[in-house]
DNA sequence: TATTTTACATGATGACTATCATCTAAAAGC
DNA sequence: GCTTTTAGATGATAGTCATCATGTAAAATA
């Protein structure tokens, strides 16, 4: 049954929203269309009408995905800012969470997947604008943070730290205590990296 | 037909070779079991004599690559150590560098591999086990390196700019000089953490 | 040498999946 | 209100893949 343009949209934007979060706890290969259009509540027949195929809805997902991230990690800066605290460390320590480890289905699209769309060539331009964008909004906050510091090195850096450690950790899930210590180890590394305390 | 004991050992150890590159190289969702015994010169029948199934090989496969990996850092350290260099920032300017983000194949498997193993509960304690490989192989040329650093710690966060730059590295493979940008921050990352030049 | 065992090949099977064709009912447009 | 358009549902199709069943020839064993 036909609906109207308000609730299409809708429609359009929980696919994109599910597939998002599908990809992200189970993987691109794992997630069927069935499964994504089942989680926004239709059928799989809904799909193509919407998207050209799997392919355009994977690269759409991520860019989308990535970039919800770098718009949150803005505002959240912006109110620890507002609040005295040090926004840098504060995204440092939220990145490098148990709770962020556990739940990838909400957290960073590029610790997730990042491995699994690098390797496909037709995604690497939609996962490459997302890191820059998780990239600018980093680089923007260590500018504000540390005037002196070359901000482009110390976000690549940062990032790359932030990354690794939430992948290590995982890596790690079956071992508690040492999974537990990667999140620690990573947080002093990125601190050193950006220069701080 | 029947082969000897030997070359049916061989032709175990060359599917488990195999897997481990075709894993590495295009993700272990993508490959299937004609793939690897293919690659190894049999068919897929003869898969099931030394497999109990596909699970049971990509464990085997990631716990070998990365154990591979651990022992050619420490034969690598004692090498560069012998020739009066460095044998830690030896280490991080190897994996750092294009031709590795560029050979997945024969490269780190924990950044090739991670996230798609992570998630899966099965795959873990093998992921686990060689992710701890690569980490006392780190632990050991740190401690002979820097007396006086927290190797266990100094290792952690190590291997976490390490990863974390390969994998920006790989998802910027779109823009080659943010590509080798990344790999640069990366290698700086990485001393830093270590507190070495 | 004769017999048994078995490593691998061939072929089959069932499950799953992306995509397409068709149908329907409701929204859009007049 | 009537006609046209179309979002989504249902069902079909073709391809892929892991796994199993069976055959065969060579190694192992006696």
């Amino acid at each position: 049954m036909k609906v109207n343009r308000q609730v299409q949209s809708e429609h359009r934007a929980a696919m994109v929203e599910q597939a998002g979060a599908l990809f992200r706890a189970r993987g691109i290969a794992a997630v069927g269309v069935a499964d994504i259009t089942g989680a926004a509540g239709l059928t799989h027949g809904a799909f193509y009408g919407h998207f050209a195929g799997k392919a355009a809805l994977v690269a759409e997902a991520c860019r989308s995905a990535l970039e919800q991230s770098a718009t949150r990690w803005r505002r959240r800066a912006a109110a620890t800012a507002a609040s005295g605290d040090d926004p840098l460390a504060a995204l440092i320590d939220s990145y490098l969470t148990e709770t962020h480890r556990d739940r990838p289905q909400t957290g960073c699209a590029l610790a997730a997947l990042g491995p699994e769309v690098a390797r496909d060539l037709a995604l690497r331009g939609a996962m490459g604008e997302g890191a820059e964008a998780l990239l600018a909004a980093l680089r923007d906050i260590i500018a504000e943070r540390l005037p002196d510091a070359d901000a482009e090195t110390t976000a690549l850096g940062v990032l790359a730290a932030l990354n690794g450690g939430l992948m290590l950790a995982r890596a790690l899930a079956d071992r508690p205590e040492r999974s537990h210590a990667a999140l620690d180890a990573a947080r002093l590394a990125a601190r050193r990296v950006a220069g701080i305390s």
